[in-house]
DNA sequence: GATACTACTGACAAAAATGTCAATAAAGAA
DNA sequence: TTCTTTATTGACATTTTTGTCAGTAGTATC
């Protein structure tokens, strides 16, 4: 018995959201099973469209994957920019705008971003990071006191250890035992505690 | 005109030391090159040998990453285990058994190992990792005088700090304009204050 | 030497992944 | 409605990567 299936209705968007769409699905690709999964197959099958819509917008899978790297850096980008540092309370500011800092790297992929950027040699795609770390240490940090130079090497310090910890704090922790969030938490208590020792 | 090439004379390895050799071509691949590099071909071509001389010794593409982890894995414990804390000079002790653990994940490819089994899920293959650590925490440390469970925290702590410093502190560093080593020296300067505050 | 063992290899086959193309269908414009 | 545009798609072609196999060639043993 032949079994006639209706063809699927076809879902039309603009190319704007085709393509949001299309990264969205990779993104949780990225994030969920690492950077090997970014297969034009798997990323189309994600997204719910045919392998050739994928390449349609994109022109290829090497373009998508660098879509993605872009539109990740800007979202990360945007998450450290929004990073407000109130400048009537230095202490607690500290505080807060550091775990801002690590919620940024830890919850959305962003730690999985840097990985995957750093074993992919697409480092020189960071352009937009350094800037953004210069904007936060003028405007954000600069106004409570600390000079502008000290200020972007307490960002260096404080982004690497975020992404660090992002990427393999849980891990780590859960490896000998302790709650995944165990990592962080010491981290930042040191962190902290180090500024603290600095503004003494 | 056709030219006869002789075939190149065969090198014939023990078994060992073949499955060394690939390893070792492997593993500078992943270093150099990064984890999408480890292909067949590209494996055997570094190692010197025929496609299939890499699957005679391990029979698919995916038991040489595997293997590479494990070989890496237990090198990098062993460097672990190697670290030196003596009882005596407990500060300055401190200070060269970190740099010491710095090291092993700056130098060698223990950074992008770890990225990787952290990028591809196989953080199972840690326990290795985890034993080290334990041991560490109860031999080399806990005579200093510091409790095993506090010992534990601190490795973990200084293993997630390395680890983040040794993938992403050089280019970070240069990212802003700051001599590359520049996150360590801040990693490193931080973590021993916050030592020193914590005996005091 | 002669023989046995097996590391090694090139040629080929199979599978997986990417990319091409002509045709289809959704949505707005005429 | 009819027309135009183009996002979408299945079928197919190409490339890349992995794996198979039968034969070759070192090395040790007899």
């Amino acid at each position: 018995m032949s079994i006639k299936n209706k063809p699927a209705p076809r879902i039309r968007r603009s190319p704007e959201e085709s393509r949001s769409n299309i990264l969205s699905a990779a993104e949780s690709l990225l994030v969920q099973q690492g950077p090997q999964s970014l297969r034009l197959a798997d990323v189309a099958k994600a997204a719910g469209v045919a392998n050739a819509t994928v390449l349609h917008h994109f022109g290829s899978i090497d373009a998508v994957q660098k879509a993605l790297m872009e539109r990740m850096i800007g979202d990360l980008v945007d998450a450290i920019m929004a990073i407000e540092v109130p400048a009537d309370a230095p202490a607690t500011a500290r505080a807060t705008g550091l775990k801002t800092l690590f919620d940024a790297f830890e919850t959305r992929g962003a730690a999985r971003l840097a990985a995957w950027l750093e074993l992919t040699d697409e480092t020189s795609r960071l352009t937009l990071v350094r800037e953004a770390v210069q904007e936060v240490a003028q405007k954000k940090i600069a106004n409570t006191g600390v000079p502008a130079e000290m200020a972007e090497e307490l960002i260096l310090l404080s982004v690497t250890l975020a992404v660090g910890v992002g990427l393999f704090g849980p891990s780590l922790s859960t490896l000998i035992g302790k709650p995944p969030e165990r990592a962080r938490e010491l981290t930042l208590q040191m962190l902290l505690a180090y500024l603290q020792s600095l503004s003494a």
